[in-house]
RNA sequence: GCGAAAGUGGCGGAAUUGGUAGACGCGCUGGACUUAGAAUCCAGUGGGAGAAAUCUCGUAGGGGUUCGAAUCCCCUCUUUCGCACCA
């Protein structure tokens, strides 16, 4: 027989919701706990990944509760985005529609789970009353300066007629559709993330970050420390700054390379005939995208401009080279080639035989030009450099940099890696910007009192090849707020990153038409305790709401520096060694499961296969080992109801007690603080569900008939431990156990148990024994022998003697409550 | 190439600060119950030797520190993840 986990599921389900346990009370006085696992997109349709994450954040979320926390665990959903418009046009209606109804399906798949989410904050980023927000951060940060337009290439990909990140370009590919990207220059909106960079580089907020994720942060920054270096043209106006963590190589700049996007590579194209090799070159290489283009077995490749620019330093005419391996990105996008101290710049010479120029030598070993095989990267000592001849390169550096900014050459700086957001998509299902075009004003901002500009409805849909907001003519056609003339709306509408970057501050306060959410509900509930999400999310989504909470907190909206304290990376779930996804075919759907075994059954198994920040296995068999344990429970409470019913909640003297029970209540009292320190020290739920496990084992093997009454306190205690032990895991069978138990309040109510530490002193301890390290015997004594007397007896253990025969007893070492050592 | 994490039975994984390696679960083997199956219960389960007591090998490989190492140190290998023409 298997326990009726439907009936109970849906029945406790219900009673949580009606009883509004997980509705979390604002800036109340209790201590408050802010657990967030990350939305998903609406598709429909529960997967493992999200059933791993939210088991997760729930089984905190419910710890806490017990705890006596006010805590907050919200639930929202990421409904803008191409899956969206995806999903509508394969389904032949509106996203608006198809995102609905979806997030309907999902709500009860969200309850069928137990997941206790505060459904009053419930967050779409569709819905007016969500993106409106969003628009009016936007505006915030147009007045702070953080936002602006630029001309830019940009990646483009063609089949999602829309412009793609770099970090969504994955191998040269689209990462929705993996269709080739290509490159295209058009005016796009963007972040000025990059005045952020210094301030997210300080990871002093993090309580817990995992080392992994703020690496990959530091990374995906990449500050540098050099100097910035003004070379002017020979010819004509203009100059070409460059950034080099290498002054120290100044003179021995043999020539410069600029990449095709460089505006005086512009300027001079326009000025030279059709077909001209730089022109052919740039073209060709504009077309390639910019992941191959910097893949590492690209070829470098150049073309001589025919002009030259002037070393500031030593007046050298300097070569000047369009190259395509030069970033527009990083730096001043321009580098001052160094082939006899670059590996880089090496090739490249060697390859278009230009000039090698050695600036600093190798002390060991002296460096002769015609025996190079590749550049000479290290530091040494300065040749060739004029007044700094015989100076240690390191040195140099310094010393260089130094001397150009008294020269007025240039300047010490910094440079990041980080490159400003690019927000601009030009697809429909999106945040509209609000921004207006007047043919007489310009760019003007929407007036607060027009937020939200609504995204119009009539539009049709995947049916045109460009944004379809161009077709909303009613919506399109405008006018300018300042003049009252006849305008245009900006169609361009936001990256779904930017809806995802302030959503947790939004659960604060879901509900606020005046404003995104009031200061005091997000003090009082920022920054969120406990953040669960994957690892993909570590240089985006993480860096992004990072970014932007420090924004909010320099308008004044949120007091404190960082929004997330606590991160845990969770693992990803795998099904025959590969992440389930439907490409693969190995996907499993979680509702076969909870109908087949339940919810309980389902978060256990996630739970219980292994610790959160791991991947986990799905394993059909495994699953029915989590279902097994449950109806072990079940019966071990249904056979020995009476007892616990009668017994439970008295309390056990210490007379009459056998052996087996004493350590009965051992393995009680061990099993609660077992649980305890799992959970709040390390969240390792799987070791202890196991210890749970293993204290169910304990209390089958008790023979029931033969028990005094005293005893059988004991043994209703170790029982009705279980379902207190469990609840954060499978709430509702536990539940469920605690009522049929006599309980009268619901378990979250009940609260934690602690152990009781003299239950954990042992009368008599089993001492194992090791002769050179290796075990030989064991030995049972009092836990009061004293340590003279346990070395006496160690030596008296038969096998011991065996081993110590004939030879001398050098040492014996006694570790108290471990065991005993022997050196012969 | 740089950076990070990891490598333990047939499998997922335990071993929190150096102290009985393999907890717990899965799988497998044998048994009980049953007309039979399912379910359940009992026993066993790292390799090798042995009737057993017990011995021996064993945490990717090699070396070291220690009474004692999966754990600490050095070298090598492998895997995963992140970054990478970053000037």
């Amino acid at each position: 027989m298997e326990y009726p986990f439907h009936e109970i599921e849906k029945k406790w389900q219900k009673i949580w919701i009606d009883k509004g346990i997980f509705n979390a009370t604002d800036c109340s006085d209790k201590e408050k706990y802010f657990v967030l696992s990350m939305f998903p997109y609406p598709s429909g349709k529960l997967h493992m990944g999200h059933v791993s994450n939210y088991s997760i954040g729930d089984a905190v979320a419910r710890y806490k509760m017990m705890e006596g926390y006010n805590v907050m665990q919200p639930m929202g959903y990421d409904s803008f985005g191409m899956p969206a418009e995806n999903f509508a046009i394969q389904h032949n209606s509106h996203p608006r529609l198809t995102t609905e109804d979806n997030i309907d399906i999902m709500r009860g798949q969200f309850n069928s789970m137990g997941f206790g989410f505060d459904w009053d904050r419930e967050v779409s980023t569709c819905r007016p009353n969500y993106y409106k927000w969003g628009q009016w951060l936007f505006k915030r940060m147009y007045e702070k300066g953080l936002v602006y337009r630029k001309k830019s290439f940009v990646n483009w990909c063609d089949d999602c007629q829309t412009v793609l990140a770099n970090e969504q370009v994955e191998d040269g590919a689209c990462w929705r559709c993996g269709k080739e990207v290509k490159q295209k220059e058009m005016m796009q909106w963007f972040f000025r993330i990059t005045e952020y960079a210094e301030q997210l580089l300080d990871f002093s907020g993090m309580i817990d970050w995992p080392e992994r994720v703020i690496t990959m942060q530091k990374n995906w920054i990449g500050k540098s420390y050099g100097t910035e270096i003004v070379f002017p043209l020979e010819e004509g106006e203009g100059d070409i700054p460059v950034f080099t963590t290498r002054p120290d190589t100044i003179y021995g700049v043999t020539f410069m390379a600029l990449p095709p996007e460089h505006h005086l590579v512009r300027k001079w194209l326009e000025e030279e005939k059709e077909g001209s090799d730089m022109a052919a070159f740039c073209d060709k290489v504009l077309k390639e995208d910019k992941a191959e283009r910097s893949a590492d077995d690209t070829v470098k490749e150049g073309v001589f401009t025919g002009r030259y620019c002037i070393n500031p330093l030593n007046g050298d005419k300097v070569q000047i080279w369009v190259t395509n391996y030069v970033l527009m990105e990083y730096g001043t996008g321009a580098v001052m080639a160094v082939p006899a101290h670059d590996q880089r710049d090496w090739e490249f010479a060697a390859k278009y035989d230009i000039p090698v120029k050695i600036v600093i030598q190798n002390p060991e070993e002296e460096l002769v030009l015609d025996n190079m095989t590749c550049a000479y990267t290290e530091p040494g000592v300065m040749v060739a450099s004029k007044q700094f001849d015989g100076m240690k390169s390191t040195d140099a550096i310094t010393e260089i940099s130094k001397y150009i900014e008294a020269e007025n050459m240039g300047k010490r700086t910094e440079s990041y890696r980080l490159r400003d957001w690019g927000i601009s998509r030009q697809r429909y299902w999106g945040n509209p910007i609000p921004i207006i075009h007047c043919d007489q004003c310009g760019t003007v901002l929407v007036p607060d009192e027009d937020l939200p500009v609504l995204l119009p409805d009539d539009v049709q849909v995947g049916k045109t090849k460009q944004n379809p907001l161009l077709s909303a003519e009613a919506w399109l056609n405008t006018t300018c707020p300042k003049c009252g003339g006849a305008a245009k709306r900006e169609t361009d509408t936001m990256d779904t990153f930017v809806d995802s970057s302030w959503y947790f501050a939004r659960y604060t306060d879901a509900l606020n038409d005046d404003q995104p959410f009031s200061k005091e509900n997000a003090d009082y509930w920022l920054p969120i305790d406990q953040y669960i999400g994957g690892i993909e999310h570590a240089c985006m989504h993480l860096l992004y709401a990072r970014f932007f909470h420090k924004f909010m907190r320099d308008i004044g909206l949120v007091s404190c520096d960082e929004p997330f304290s606590r991160l845990l990376t969770q693992g990803m779930v795998i099904k025959d060694g590969a992440k389930m996804s439907k490409s693969k075919g190995n996907m499993v759907d979680p509702g076969d499961y909870i109908d087949r075994y339940g919810a309980d059954t389902v978060r256990l198994f996630m739970l219980f296969a292994s610790p959160p920040e791991k991947d986990v296995e799905w394993n059909d068999e495994g699953v029915v080992g989590a279902f097994r344990f449950l109806n072990r429970i079940w019966r071990l409470v249904e056979q020995n109801l009476h007892i616990v019913k009668k017994f439970h909640k008295h309390y056990a003297e210490d007379i009459e007690i056998s052996r087996d029970i004493k350590e009965l209540r051992y393995s009680t009292h061990f099993t609660i603080k077992k649980v305890n320190e799992d959970i709040r020290e390390r969240m390792h739920f799987n070791t202890a569900i196991a210890a749970v496990m293993e204290h169910l084992n304990n209390v089958s093997s008790i023979k029931v008939e033969n028990l005094t009454d005293n005893e059988k306190v004991i043994f209703a205690e170790a029982i009705a431990v279980i379902p207190r032990l469990l609840y954060p895991f499978t709430p509702h069978i536990c539940e469920e156990l605690w009522k049929m138990m006599g309980g009268t309040s619901l378990l979250h109510k009940v609260g934690i148990i602690e152990h009781i530490e003299k239950f954990l002193v042992k009368d008599e301890i089993t001492y194992p024994i090791q002769i050179m390290g290796k075990l030989r015997g064991k030995l049972d004594v009092p836990a009061s022998t004293p340590i003279e007397e346990i070395k006496k007896l160690a030596l008296e253990v038969d096998n011991v003697q065996k081993h110590i025969e004939g030879k001398t007893v050098r040492k014996v070492i006694v570790v108290p409550n471990k065991l005993v050592s022997i050196v012969v």
